[in-house]
Order: C-alpha cells, then sequence, then structure tokens
DNA sequence: CCACGATCCTGCTAGC
DNA sequence: TGCTAGCAGGATCGTG
C-alpha cells in the first residue's frame, strides 16, 4: 500500500523524467478512472511533479493539472527514451504495457508514455484547473506533512486532543498526512508503544519517541525506494526495498528483533495490526 | 459530531 | 484437484 515514501518516490521519478514532456495525446481506457475534460490539457508541455500527502499532481503550463491518487494497487510508469539504458519494468509487478490493468496512456511527444494501472481500481485521476487543486476535498482536508511541517509542538496538539486509539489518528490523513498501515505498525513498534493505547494518555516521553520512530521508518522507506509488498513499484517500473526491512508488518508469527518475542497480528480499527506484545505497551 | 461498518475491486490463498 | 470463501486495504459514504 503506498504511503508517503512510494508515492515520495514515485514524485521523485515523475519530476525527472515528465518534466518538459509535452502532453499529446491520451488514451483513457476505463472511463471511471478519470474525472474531468481531457481536451484541456492536449498540446500543455509538463512543469511540475508535486506530491500531497498519498496523492501526486502533475501541473502544466496551462493553468490546468492532472491531479492523481492511486490507492493501494495504482502504478504510474514513464517509458520513453529518458529513461536510462539497462533498465527495465518488473515482469512480477508490471509485466508488458500496456497490460489488462493499464487504465489510461498519455501520450508524450518524442514517442514517450505514461501509463496509469490499478488493478483493483481504487485509484482516481482528476483534470482540473492548478488553481483547484487545493479544493479537492482530499487535499483540502490534509494534515501535515511528516518529515516536513510535523514539529514536537504540532504533533503533541494532535495526539492530546484525540479521542481515539494511537493508531487509527496517525493514518488519519486529516491529522497526519501521508501514514499507512505499514509505516504506522512500524513506527509504533520503533516507539515501543501499543497501537491500542488511546492517543491522550502517551507521556511527553512517548510522543517524543513516536515522532522520532516515524521519521525513521519513513526515512528508512523512503532511502530503499519504498516497499514492494504488494503492488508497488516506482516511476520507472522498478521495485523497492523496505520490505525486506518491516519491523513487525508482515512478520505474524516470527521472532521480534529486539526480544524475540511472536509478533502478534490482530485486527484493529478494521485493518491488520502487528506488535510485539513484549515490547509495545 | 464521532465511531464504526460497508463499499469499491481483483488476485491470491487457505481450506474443504 | 478444483472450487469458493475470505482476505488485503485508502478513502468515502451511510448508519447509529
Amino acid at each position: 500500500m503506498p504511503e508517503l515514501p512510494e508515492v515520495e518516490t514515485i514524485k521523485r521519478g515523475l519530476q525527472a523524467y515528465l518534466v518538459g514532456h509535452r502532453i499529446d495525446a491520451i488514451d483513457i481506457r476505463l472511463s471511471k478512472m478519470l474525472t474531468g475534460e481531457k481536451d484541456r490539457i492536449l498540446g500543455a508541455m509538463i512543469t511540475a511533479v508535486r506530491r500531497l500527502g498519498k496523492g501526486l499532481v502533475i501541473d502544466l503550463d496551462n493553468a490546468f493539472s492532472i491531479a492523481i491518487h492511486i490507492k493501494m494497487t495504482g502504478q504510474l510508469i514513464y517509458k520513453g527514451s529518458k529513461v536510462p539504458t539497462g533498465i527495465e519494468v518488473s515482469k512480477e509487478k508490471v509485466g508488458r504495457l500496456p497490460s489488462s490493468h493499464t487504465h489510461l496512456v498519455v501520450a508524450l511527444d518524442q514517442g514517450a508514455k505514461l501509463y496509469y494501472n490499478d488493478f483493483r481500481q481504487f485509484g482516481w485521476i482528476k483534470i482540473l484547473p492548478t488553481e483547484a487543486v487545493a479544493d479537492v476535498p482530499f487535499f483540502k482536508a490534509l494534515g501535515p506533512e511528516p518529515l516536513k511541517d510535523l514539529d514536537l509542538a504540532t504533533f503533541t496538539k494532535i495526539v492530546q486532543r484525540s479521542k481515539g486509539p494511537i493508531k487509527p489518528l496517525l493514518m488519519d490523513q486529516k491529522r497526519i498526512a501521508g501514514i499507512g498501515n505499514i509505516y504506522a505498525n512500524d513506527g509504533l513498534f520503533r516507539a515501543k508503544i501499543d497501537p491500542r493505547r488511546k492517543a491522550s494518555s502517551l507521556t511527553g516521553d512517548e510522543i517524543q519517541r513516536l515522532i522520532s520512530a516515524i521519521e525513521e521508518v519513513l526515512k528508512k522507506g523512503l532511502e530503499a525506494g519504498g516497499s514492494s509488498e504488494w503492488s508497488y513499484v516506482n516511476a520507472l517500473g522498478q521495485t523497492g526495498g523496505y520490505q525486506k526491512l518491516f519491523l513487525v508488518y508482515g512478520q505474524a508469527g516470527k521472532p521480534c528483533i529486539d526480544c524475540g518475542t511472536p509478533i502478534e497480528k490482530i485486527q484493529f480499527g478494521g485493518r491488520g495490526t502487528f506488535f510485539c506484545p513484549h515490547c509495545q505497551f
């Protein structure tokens, strides 16, 4: 499930390869994925790629933008002459392009293409004026960005104001942007906090540990180029490596890396929740 | 207003 | 072996 590190990795790739390209044509293969008029962006040049939480925005030179949320299984893959030689898309995660899961193909100049794949079809793509991007409900409601504008004072306020448990709070995009199930689980483990703890019961020391732990796991995820446990690949179709570094996510029954106690998996807040029953309390 | 469940979707897997 | 039920889950919508 793409979260901040995965989407940021995609963003950096798209920024490097898409900027300067002109949009020549758009092939919509599954119409429900896209809203807005595709004609508005034909002939426009890509000027920037931004990430807002787990969302992406491709800005154009005609005051229009393409806003994208890849949700669980979306992939954005660039193919073109800018790709360094020897780099190939993952056969396992992507395969031949376009595939039966390719819902949008953007034809760029110089024969380059941008493919949108999404086998679960949960994602969305919106064509809209750049100035309207901030009013998209998902973007408008986003909380502060970790690694950017989430300082200890802000985080403390968010945690202490909350009535519910800490893990769903971390995953609530309205309160903190970009964190999903993987990095919430691993961050809570790193901070040695039980995911079921009432957020407002955390001590100042625990809040401090938690923000540091979240920053640490997000940075580790970024360094590893994201986690490809599921269908995530970067903008060139390559897998990431953080799935090899999971602390507790997906590790049910395996020994805790700190104490050896088997990692437990429970359903909590409607999500698979992994923790060490000995280290986290 | 908040908490919680259902919903969207399909590939994989556990279990009979 | 072959089928199916269940699971994975981000964000949104509806219900209590």
